[in-house]
DNA sequence: CGATCTACCTGATGGC
DNA sequence: TGCCATCAGGTAGATC
């Protein structure tokens, strides 16, 4: 599913291939992706308009417009941004597809219709919008010291697996990477955050960032149910740097002597090993 | 206050 | 073979 590294993997490729790029036309196909506006708004504020910059924060992609807009994309669950032509068979659950003048398409395909996509003012990303007004710091964007990751660690008592993928703390972790940065930090989902000595502060701050970019490099997971591809189709190779994500009942690869445990914590699944994490 | 549950939705999978 | 239950997880909002 796309956590921080399958966005900004997506989020480079549309650096490349829709920065520059004028939409011509735009389709939707009913309101399940374009929730917050009605279809013909979204239209209406995207055709004519050039696409200037690909951002990201958190698990959002930020597109700037030329017209002063900024066109926002969130795939939570199974959406999927991706580059095609007209001549393209249209798949399944195809739900927007914006025509550019050059000729090229961007499809917006989300089986599960979680995902969405929306026009805003930078205005009503800074204030309005609470989901992202909120969000707390994206940890690949704006690297911060481990100092002032202990201040934000200790300013909410929680747990350790809470804190990681509470967005308004850190922005982009989700269930996967959250289980494999406490893995490589050899800390417990359940540790609470006010328990952390200083060396578990920085051993878990480096671990964050250490995650996060390695995913990034192999342009992050793909699992068995290959939900998450990037603009071209293609899937993640993180998924096999997996320490414990969907490991269960197979030895862990650090101590090689017990085996992953599987366990629910708020009704998601949290893979750990019961040795290397205390 | 934090932890947990539920809704949203579809496709894949497993048991019988 | 087919039918039903279960599971997957991002997020908001309800409830404990």
């Amino acid at each position: 599913m796309p956590e921080l590294p399958e966005v900004e993997t997506i989020r480079r490729e549309l650096e490349k291939e829709v920065v520059g790029r004028k939409v011509k036309s735009v389709e939707v196909d009913g309101k399940k992706s374009i929730k917050r506006q009605t279809p013909e708004e979204f239209i209406n504020g995207l055709v004519g308009a050039k696409i200037t910059g690909s951002q990201r924060k958190g698990k959002y992609l930020l597109m700037p417009l030329d017209n002063g807009q900024v066109l926002i994309v969130h795939l939570r669950m199974s959406g999927q941004l991706r580059r095609a032509t007209p001549k393209d068979e249209v798949e399944k659950h195809t739900h927007v597809t914006i025509t550019f003048t050059q000729g090229g398409q961007l499809r917006f395909i989300d089986p599960r219709t979680f995902g969405e996509m929306f026009l805003a003012t930078p205005d009503e990303i800074s204030s309005e919008i609470e989901e992202l007004s909120n969000l707390g710091v994206d940890p690949v964007e704006t690297p911060m010291s481990w100092v002032d990751f202990g201040h934000l660690l200790r300013s909410k008592s929680q747990s350790l697996k809470a804190f990681l993928t509470d967005q308004s703390m850190i922005a982009g972790i989700g269930n996967i990477y959250a289980d494999e940065i406490l893995f490589d930090s050899g800390l417990r989902y359940d540790r609470e955050t006010g328990s952390l000595t200083t060396q578990e502060i920085r051993r878990l701050y480096r671990s964050l960032v250490e995650i996060l970019h390695e995913a990034i490099k192999y342009n992050g997971s793909t699992l068995g149910d290959g939900q998450y591809v990037d603009l071209f189709g293609k899937a993640g190779d993180y998924q096999s740097h997996h320490q414990v994500y969907d490991r269960e009942k197979q030895p862990c690869r650090r101590c090689r002597r017990n085996d992953i445990v599987k366990t629910k914590v708020a009704s998601r699944s949290t893979f750990y090993c019961e040795v290397c994490q205390v």
